[in-house]
DNA sequence: CCTTGCCTTGAAGTCCACATGAAGGTTTAA
DNA sequence: TTAAACCTTCATGTGGACTTCAAGGCAAGG
């Protein structure tokens, strides 16, 4: 498949297909005769994945690092969970900050007044929930 | 409050502080005879509003434009509603999309081999398990 | 033969969210 | 009175993640 179809299947442009495959986010592509890009289902798993990552606000950068210690041959099991669990760190503190902001935005929503003058008192009380709810690891309002 | 001050208290910058005045994100704010910023606790509460905000992903454009709605005096509060419910919707998809990247990584972490070459089969059963997961409403692992 | 439509590379441009620098003002302390 | 430590505005710089442009190649259709 050309580089075109490769970009309407995921989604992500030719130029940011060029770009990563620069950067090492994804395998270097095989070429037809005339060079130009042959992208099979291994490459398109490998966008798909970078896509998600990037979604998730992993860097380039990190992305990239992450990626090199997976495709080295040697046994880095060790390094290769180690930052595994970092970036797994990361993530979860991301989501649980767009949950506190979720959680104020709801907030808001239900008690519909001059939300840009909350009060402490407010604020205070919202610390407070998000606090219980990661305390009790039960309840959640997910949907 | 000086703006340094103001700054240490909230964790902004005070380049970023003057930065959120001029594009709207916080009122303008009052000056003492000498034209310094005299910063009180509302704008503390907004800098930390627009924080939070940013923390999880809204742009300066989009919060300036939600901020504005709110700060207009007409009575505009059912697309001040829409707005929130529209912004909560994207966060809540954000979320889950973190929350999917979150399952991936530790999926790869408990069956560590090799990710990279991930069958179809493990991606159909991390979109089921997705799936599963926001139709139950229940099962949480938050933590 | 020429246009259309795909592709290639490399370089340069763009957008966002600030950070940094220049040039100058005020207050306090030595 | 001079230096330190704040502050002001306005202009320019920066980094990341691409996007767009320039210049050209290949293959098919009319």
């Amino acid at each position: 498949m050309n580089i075109k179809e490769a970009s309407e299947k995921t989604g992500v442009s030719s130029a940011a297909i060029r770009y990563y495959e620069k950067e090492s986010l994804i395998p270097a592509i095989d070429r037809t005769e005339v060079g130009n890009r042959d992208i099979d289902d291994r490459i398109i798993r490998r966008i798909r994945f970078v896509t998600q990552m990037r979604a998730a606000g992993m860097s380039i950068e990190n992305l990239r690092r992450y990626i090199e210690l997976f495709d080295a041959q040697e046994d880095n099991t060790k390094e290769q969970k180690a930052l595994l669990k970092e970036q797994l760190e990361v993530m979860e503190e991301k989501r649980d900050d767009l949950q506190a902001a979720i959680d104020h935005l709801n907030y808001k929503l239900n008690h519909f007044y001059d939300h840009m003058e909350a009060t402490e008192e407010e604020l205070r009380q919202l610390e407070k929930q998000h606090a219980e709810k990661l305390n009790s690891a039960e309840s959640d309002d997910i949907k």
